[in-house]
RNA sequence: GGGCGCGUAGCUCAGUGGGAGAGCGCUCGCUUCACACGCGAGAGGUCGCAGGUUCGAAACCCGCCGCGCCCA
C-alpha cells in the first residue's frame, strides 16, 4: 500500500474533466420533447465576470440537478452561455482605451464596437473556463451570447412584435440619468445610500398676503418649481388649496395644490413640487396636469430655462448661488443636517439625476397579468414559498421600464426615424427609406437595456423565433435556479417575455437559494476585502469540496461563508477514496472486474444493503425537493457512520485471506470472502453513483478504480430496491453498535487501555448473531450467559440487558464510580420526566395511545438500565 | 414606513408539537493491519426575554428586545 493516502484533485480533476467534455454526455441530441426531457437554462453570468461565491453555488445546485437527472435516464441539457452586460463591458473597453488615452468618442461607434468584441473574444468568457473547474456539466458545444446574430434576431422580433401590441412606446418621462455613465438606467440599477444633507426650510409669498415655507435638500431645482402642494387632510392649510404662490428669485406663479403624497409631519407639511427633478413629484404633476420645466440637463448643467445667472453652472454651483440669492432675500428660514437616502448609479457610482428625458419605454401591466397568474395558479412555483409573496407584491406595483440606453454596446433599437417627415418606422428589417414620404432614415443611436434580451434567455437560446428541434425538446425549461437578488430584476421578466412569446412559461419552478455572505456576516465585498475566490478554495481544497461545502452550507436564506464545511467536503473525499483502496487491496480479486451483486451472507450485510436503499431514496427525495444541504449532510453522514465507521469494520475479518494469517474468520475455500468482497463492492458502487451529483469527480474517479468501464456521469442512479429493506437487521444490528458504544465508554471510563481484552458475559437476549462482533469491536473475551463463569466485577447495561466484566484486575474503580453516578443520574431524571407524564391524567387522557404506550415502554426500558448499573 | 427572515453548545448552523443535534473548536486516550483531512471516548445548552394555547412548546399564537436583507 504504496500509494499516497489521500485524494489529489488537482491531478485528478483536469484529467476527469477531459474525459466528461470528450463523452459528448453533456450534449444532448435535440430529440423528444420538454415534457419527457430536462434542461435548466443557466442564468448567463455577465461576459465581463468571473467565478464568485455566489456562482459557485448558483452552478453546484444546477449541476446536482442535471447530473442526478441525467443519471435518472433523461436527456438532459444545461444551456450555457453569457450576457453581453451592456454597461459593464462598454465601461471595461473605454478603461482599456483611456490608458492608451483615446475614448471612445474619438474612435466613433463602429471602430469601438470593433474594439469591444475583440475585448470579448480575448477576455470575454473567461468565466465559462470556471464552471468547467467546478465540474458544470453544461453543454459546452452550444453556448449562446446575448450578440449573437441569432440572438440579436429574436431581440429584434420581439422588440417589433411588443411596437406593434403598443406595449413598447416613446415618451418624455422622468428617469434615473446616470451622470457617470451619461445614460437612463432602470430602477433596479439604482442603490440608496445614507447620507447627511443640508435641509433649506424657505418661504414663498402667496399672493394676496401671507407665506408659505417648504423644506428642500436640493434647493437649486426650486427653479423647476411648478407648485406647492399640501396634504387633503391637513386642516391646518385647508383654507390655502387653490391660493397661489409666487416662485422667489423667478417669480412664477404656482398653484396651492391638495396630494395625499405631502407627509404633514415632515418639515411644515407644505411641499415644492418639481416635476422635472424629483420621480415623485413628477407622478404628483401628472395627476394635476402641472407644468414640467428642466432646468438640469444631461450634461450635469443648468440649461437656458434655469435663467440667467445659473444656465451653463453645474449643480453644485447652481445651488450655492440660489442659496446666497436666498439668503440675500432674508428667505432662508432654517438650514439643518438632515440625513436621508440618496440614489446612486449602481453602474458608475455616481449620484443619480431624475431628468426628464425622450426614451423609449415598454408597460408592464398587460404582460404581468399572465405572470402573476402563473405564479397564483401554480403553472411557476417558486421555492421556498415565502418568496412568492415578493414576487407578487413586486408584480402588482409594477411600473413602466425603461428600455433605452444611451450607450453602443448592445441591441441596437430597430427604431428608424425619417429625416424629412418625423415618421417613426419599427421594422425587423431596416427600411431604406421614409415609407411616407420617401426621405431618408436613420436608426435610433439607443440601445435597449441588456435585461430586455436576457429575458429572452430561455428560448432565444434555442432557436426562436425559429421553431428549432432544440426548442421543441428542451423548451420549456424545468428550474431556473436563482439568488435571491434578481428574482424581480430578471425571473419575472422572463416569466412575461416567455408566456407573451412562446404562450408557455419559461419554466416550471423557480429555485431560490441563499446569498453566501463573508464570514463577518455582510454581503463579500471587495472594497472591504472579504471576497473569498472559489477558485483560490478549489485549488486548495478540491472542486468537490467546494460544491459540497456551499451545498452544505446554503441552508438558510442567508448564510455566512464557512470553510470549516469546505473541509468536510475535502474529508469526505479523502474518506470516500481510503474506503476504495481498502477494498482494492483486500476484496477478492475476481469480485472487482464482475458485476458484483449483493449477496447478503451476515446481519451486517442485510444491515447495509437496508440502509443503503433508505439513503438512495433519501438522497434522491432531497434533490428533487430542492433540500441540497440535507443531500450534502446526508452523504456525509451514510459514508462515515454507516458505511465506514461500521459495515468496513465489521465486514474486515471476513476479508481476511487464509493465507495471511490475520484472522482466524478466513474461511477455507473462500466463498463467505468471494461473497463479502461482491456485496461490499456492490455497496460502494451504488454509494458512488449516489454521491456523483453532489462530488462528481472523486466520484468518478473511484468508479474507475472500483472497475467502472463507461462514465458513471452516464450511468443510472441505482434504483431503490423495497425488498432489501430490513427492518430487524437494522433494529439486531442497531442494538449491537450500542451495545459496542456503551462498552467503549465503560473501558473510557475503567482507565483500560485499548489494546487490552476483557473477560466478559453477555447477558442478555437477541445477541446471537452479533456476538462475535460485539467481542471484536468492544475487545472483549465475550461468553453468553449459559457458560461464562466467574464473579461480575462490573455491569455494563446494553439494549435489553448488561454485559458482565468478569475480570477486574487493573480497573480504575474510582473512575468508573464517577461515571456510573453521572450515568445513574441522567437516568434517574429521565425516569423522574416518564414518570410525572405517566400520572399526569390529562396525558393518559388525551394524548394519543401509541404515545402513552412508547411512554410506558420507555419507562421500562430505563429503570432496566438503572437496574444494570 | 412596508415586506421577508433570523436569534438553539465557544463558532457556523440543523431540528418546527411527545426522550436537546451536527460540523468545527475544546478535553482525554490511541503509530488498532483504508484513512492522523484518521480512530475511540468525553465535556459543553435557563433553545433571546415575557405571556398565552396545549395533557405536553425549542417548535404554535401575542408582545418586547436584538440582528440581517429587500422594497419605498
Amino acid at each position: 500500500m504504496s500509494e499516497a493516502a489521500r485524494f489529489e484533485p488537482a491531478e485528478v480533476e483536469p484529467r476527469i474533466t477531459e474525459r466528461w467534455l470528450a463523452s459528448g454526455l453533456f450534449s444532448p441530441e435535440p430529440a423528444g420533447d420538454a415534457a419527457e426531457n430536462y434542461s435548466i437554462a443557466i442564468p448567463p453570468p455577465n461576459v465581463t465576470g468571473s467565478l464568485h461565491m455566489g456562482h459557485a453555488l448558483n452552478n453546484s445546485i444546477q449541476d446536482v440537478l442535471i447530473r442526478y437527472h441525467r443519471m435518472r435516464g433523461q436527456r438532459t441539457k444545461w444551456i450555457l452561455g453569457t450576457d453581453h452586460a451592456g454597461i459593464a463591458t462598454q465601461t471595461r473597453v473605454e478603461k482599456t482605451l483611456a490608458a492608451d488615452g483615446i475614448s471612445r468618442t474619438e474612435l466613433g461607434r463602429e471602430a469601438f464596437v470593433a474594439r469591444v468584441w475583440e475585448w470579448r473574444s480575448h477576455y470575454g468568457g473567461e468565466i465559462v473556463e470556471q464552471l468547467k473547474r467546478l465540474g458544470s456539466s453544461c453543454d459546452y458545444t452550444h453556448e449562446r451570447f446575448t450578440l449573437d446574430a441569432d440572438y440579436a434576431r429574436a431581440v429584434v422580433e420581439a422588440f417589433v412584435a411588443l411596437y406593434g401590441k403598443g406595449y413598447i412606446y416613446r415618451d418624455r418621462y422622468i428617469v434615473n440619468w446616470d451622470p457617470g455613465s451619461r445614460s437612463a438606467i432602470s430602477d433596479l440599477e439604482v442603490e440608496s445610500r445614507p447620507q447627511t444633507d443640508t435641509l433649506y426650510s424657505i418661504r414663498y409669498d402667496l399672493e394676496g398676503g401671507g407665506t408659505v415655507t417648504i423644506a428642500t435638500v436640493r434647493p437649486e431645482t426650486m427653479l423647476a418649481d411648478t407648485a406647492v402642494a399640501v396634504n387633503p387632510s391637513d386642516e391646518r392649510y385647508t383654507d390655502l388649496i387653490g391660493r397661489t404662490a409666487i416662485l422667489p428669485l423667478v417669480g412664477r406663479r404656482l398653484p396651492i395644490i391638495a396630494d395625499d403624497y405631502v407627509k404633514t409631519d415632515f418639515g411644515t407639511g407644505q411641499l415644492k413640487v418639481t416635476p422635472a427633478h424629483d420621480p415623485n413629484d413628477f407622478e404628483i404633476g401628472q395627476r394635476h396636469g402641472l407644468d414640467v420645466i428642466s432646468v438640469i440637463g444631461e450634461d450635469g448643467r443648468m440649461t437656458d430655462q434655469a435663467g440667467s445667472p445659473y444656465t451653463g453652472m453645474t449643480v453644485a454651483e447652481a445651488q450655492a448661488a440660489v442659496v446666497a440669492a436666498l439668503q440675500a432675500e432674508g428667505r432662508i428660514v432654517a438650514a439643518e443636517p438632515h440625513d436621508h437616502e440618496v440614489p446612486y448609479s449602481h453602474r458608475s457610482g455616481v449620484r443619480i439625476e431624475p431628468l426628464i428625458s425622450l426614451q423609449w419605454f415598454m408597460n408592464m401591466e398587460a404582460l404581468a397579468a399572465p405572470a402573476v397568474s402563473a405564479v397564483q395558479e401554480g403553472r411557476v412555483r417558486i421555492v421556498p414559498e415565502s418568496n412568492q409573496r415578493v414576487y407578487l407584491e413586486w408584480m402588482d406595483n409594477i411600473r413602466p421600464w425603461c428600455v433605452s440606453r444611451q450607450l453602443w454596446w448592445g441591441h441596437r433599437l430597430p427604431v428608424y426615424y425619417c429625416d424629412e417627415c418625423a415618421e417613426v418606422h419599427v421594422a425587423t428589417v431596416a427600411p431604406e427609406r421614409c415609407e411616407r414620404c420617401g426621405g431618408p432614415v436613420r436608426q435610433d443611436d439607443d440601445v435597449l437595456d441588456t435585461w430586455f434580451s436576457s429575458a429572452l434567455w430561455p428560448f432565444a437560446t434555442l432557436g426562436w423565433p425559429d421553431q428549432t428541434a432544440q426548442l421543441r425538446a428542451f423548451y420549456p425549461t424545468n428550474v431556473l435556479v436563482t439568488a435571491r437578488d434578481i428574482l424581480f430584476l430578471w425571473v419575472a421578466r422572463m416569466i412575461m417575455m416567455g408566456i407573451e412569446f412562446t404562450g408557455r412559461e419559461p419554466f416550471s419552478d423557480v429555485y431560490v437559494h441563499s446569498v453566501i455572505q463573508a464570514p463577518d456576516g455582510r454581503r463579500m465585498s471587495k472594497s472591504l476585502g472579504t471576497g473569498i475566490d472559489p477558485l483560490v478554495e478549489i485549488d486548495a481544497h478540491g472542486a468537490d469540496a467546494v460544491r459540497f461545502g456551499l451545498l452544505a452550507m446554503s441552508s438558510t436564506q442567508d448564510v455566512r461563508y464557512s470553510e470549516e464545511k469546505i473541509k468536510q467536503g475535502q474529508a469526505l473525499a479523502t474518506k470516500l477514496f481510503n474506503a476504495v483502496r481498502f477494498v482494492l487491496v483486500a476484496a477478492d480479486p475476481e469480485v472487482l472486474g464482475g458485476d458484483a451483486a449483493a449477496a447478503p451472507q451476515t446481519i451486517e450485510d442485510r444491515w447495509i444493503l437496508s440502509r443503503l436503499q433508505r439513503i438512495k431514496a433519501a438522497q434522491a427525495q432531497r434533490i428533487e425537493t430542492f433540500d441540497f444541504s440535507h443531500a450534502a449532510l446526508g452523504l456525509y453522514e451514510f459514508i462515515y457512520a454507516e458505511l465506514c465507521d461500521w459495515y468496513l469494520e465489521l465486514v474486515k475479518p471476513r476479508l481476511a485471506r487464509a493465507d495471511d494469517g490475520r484472522d482466524a474468520q478466513a474461511t477455507d475455500d473462500g466463498a463467505d470472502r468471494r461473497a463479502v468482497s461482491s456485496t461490499l463492492v456492490h455497496v460502494l458502487r451504488e454509494t458512488l453513483a449516489v454521491a456523483h451529483p453532489v462530488i462528481p469527480f472523486v466520484t468518478e474517479e473511484l468508479w474507475a478504480q472500483l472497475g467502472g468501464t463507461e462514465l458513471l456521469a452516464g450511468s443510472p442512479y441505482p434504483p431503490v430496491r423495497e425488498e432489501l429493506i430490513d427492518i430487524d437487521a437494522e433494529d439486531e444490528l442497531g442494538r449491537a453498535i450500542e451495545a459496542i458504544v456503551r462498552v467503549r465508554g465503560f473501558r473510557d471510563g475503567a482507565g483500560v487501555r485499548p489494546a487490552a481484552r476483557l473477560a466478559a458475559r453477555l447477558d442478555a437476549p437477541g445477541y446471537d448473531n452479533t456476538i462475535s462482533a460485539i467481542a471484536r469491536l468492544a475487545r472483549l473475551d465475550l461468553a453468553d450467559s449459559a457458560n461464562g463463569g466467574g464473579h461480575a466485577a462490573a455491569s455494563v447495561p446494553i439494549p435489553g440487558g448488561a454485559i458482565d466484566i468478569v475480570a477486574g484486575e487493573g480497573l480504575d474503580l474510582q473512575g468508573l464510580a464517577q461515571r456510573r453516578e453521572r450515568a445513574a443520574e441522567r437516568l434517574a431524571e429521565s425516569i423522574a420526566r416518564a414518570e410525572t407524564k405517566l400520572s399526569n391524567p390529562g396525558f393518559l387522557a388525551k394524548a394519543p395511545a401509541d404515545v402513552v404506550e412508547a411512554e410506558r415502554a420507555k419507562l421500562e426500558l430505563l429503570k432496566r438500565e438503572l437496574g444494570a448499573l
